[in-house]
DNA sequence: TTCAGGATGTACT
DNA sequence: GTACATCCTGAAC
């Protein structure tokens, strides 16, 4: 098993984006693992983006997560009643991250079935499968992440990113993948940011 | 299938 | 007091 480590999340914010589809988010609560293959994320960068939290050098409680060390998990409560997950980039005090929008479960669906709408995977309707972690408020449901999460430093065993588990049978993507590139969601306030190119998804 | 509206709480002005 | 990196429901088509 191959974890993502620092040298990964040192890497330009927008290339760190990219390199994220198709890795594996792996979270165990409550004793047990469920693991997500990434499949929709955007970028965040600080010092030229107004849509981000941290635009212009803001510093405050929130935000201060986005200034650590490169791998912190940076989350946040949105709409007062839905998490979103973000992985810091850059070096520390550089404030840079990657939002995680979508992802499909491929180890552990019925404990993520549970946690999202309290049955079993074998038991969602088509509509819940469809919409089962293809968004950050969805995924950080059916995954139990919340702000009791923020700020946790890479290497936790609680959360964190693979490029693969062969002891589940889940292999490494491929160097080169195909993916599609897009304007960011829900970011109408953002003045000319709202035009970057810094949404990235694959097909599925 | 699409769309409008409401839920809900924290951060920041 | 206002805005918010969202999601769900119910109604109309």
């Amino acid at each position: 098993m191959a974890r993502l480590e620092r040298e990964f999340f040192l890497q330009d914010t927008v290339t760190a984006a990219q390199e994220l589809l198709g890795r594996y988010l792996v979270r165990t609560d409550g004793g047990e693992t469920m693991v997500c293959r990434i499949t929709e994320t955007e970028a965040y960068i600080g010092a030229i983006d107004k849509a981000c939290h941290a635009y212009g050098g803001r510093r405050t409680r929130r935000t201060e997560t986005l200034y650590a060390a490169p791998g912190t998990a940076y989350v946040y409560l949105i709409y007062g009643m839905y998490s979103c997950l973000n992985f810091v980039t850059g070096p520390e005090d550089v404030a840079s991250a990657v939002l995680i929008r979508g992802c499909v479960p491929v180890h552990g669906a019925d404990a993520a079935a549970q946690r999202r709408f309290g049955v079993k995977a074998a038991e969602m309707s088509a509509y819940q499968r469809k919409n089962f972690m293809n968004g950050p408020g969805k995924l950080c449901r059916g995954l139990s992440i919340d702000r009791g999460l923020n700020a946790l430093p890479l290497g936790s065993d609680a959360l964190y990113l693979a490029h693969d588990l062969p002891e589940l049978g889940l292999a490494r993507r491929p160097d080169r993948l195909a993916f599609h590139t897009g304007k960011r969601i829900g970011i109408d306030y953002a003045g000319e940011a709202v035009d970057f190119p810094w949404r990235f998804w694959l097909d599925e």
